[in-house]
DNA sequence: GTCATTTATCATGC
DNA sequence: GCATGATAAATGAC
């Protein structure tokens, strides 16, 4: 009887808030850049949880849903991988 | 990384192609993810009510009058305890940004 | 046992 | 209407 009303206040944490343009561009910065071993250490997602301004668990949550979409669309376009290449290249060459 | 190293060969996924991605050549065969109904989630939160840990009768019993393994009930007592942890972490956090905000 | 994961599902944003 | 962040089952490393 209690799990009901629950799900309705205390588990009023699955209110979602996206997160920032910045914060989202340092996310996929760094998934793209390790594309070959996207698992960030504890170290890294702390950094990147204070950069974000977001929680560690924030921070495991979005890796965790952007590896496995990630591999869903892997038959598919893809631009935002291309995106971030181009964007790695484009640094390295000024 | 725990829990990720369960692959046998890498198949498919154009290995060979433009596609830079080693780390998705996993095959295993899980089991799909089945929601509990509520009357199995209740029963199993009443139990963890009086204790976080459920000895090996009380799982059976468990297992039996909620048509679940006991591998399954085990297992639900195990993230039940994580979740305990996490939510008890957040609240830490915020009591602690809390005490920043009213002291500053 | 813990715990970082994978995956499907949920709940919300827009 | 899907995109997206968070949570619920399930696995495996240790």
């Amino acid at each position: 009887a209690v799990m009901i009303l629950r799900s309705r206040f205390l588990d009023a944490r699955r209110k979602r808030r996206n997160f920032t343009k910045q914060a989202l561009e340092l996310l996929n910065e760094y998934f793209y850049s390790h594309l070959a071993n996207p698992y960030p250490s504890e170290e890294v997602k702390q950094e990147l949880s204070r950069k974000c301004g977001i929680t560690v668990s924030q921070v495991s949550n979005w890796f965790g849903n952007k590896r496995i979409r990630y591999k869903k669309n892997i038959g598919k376009a893809q631009e935002e991988a291309n995106l971030y290449a181009a964007k790695k290249a484009a640094a390295g060459a000024s | 990384l725990p829990g990720s190293l369960s692959m046998s060969v890498g198949v498919g996924v154009g290995c060979g192609s433009s596609n830079p991605l080693d780390w998705t050549g996993q095959v295993t065969v899980r089991k799909k993810r089945k929601p509990y109904s509520k009357f199995q989630t209740l029963e199993l939160e009443k139990e963890f009510l009086f204790n976080a840990y459920v000895s090996k009768q009380k799982r059976w019993e468990l297992a039996r009058n909620l048509n679940l393994t006991e591998r399954q009930v085990k297992i639900w007592f195990q993230n039940r305890r994580m979740k305990n942890k996490k939510n008890s972490q957040r609240q830490a956090a915020q009591a602690a940004q809390n005490n920043n905000n009213n002291s500053n």
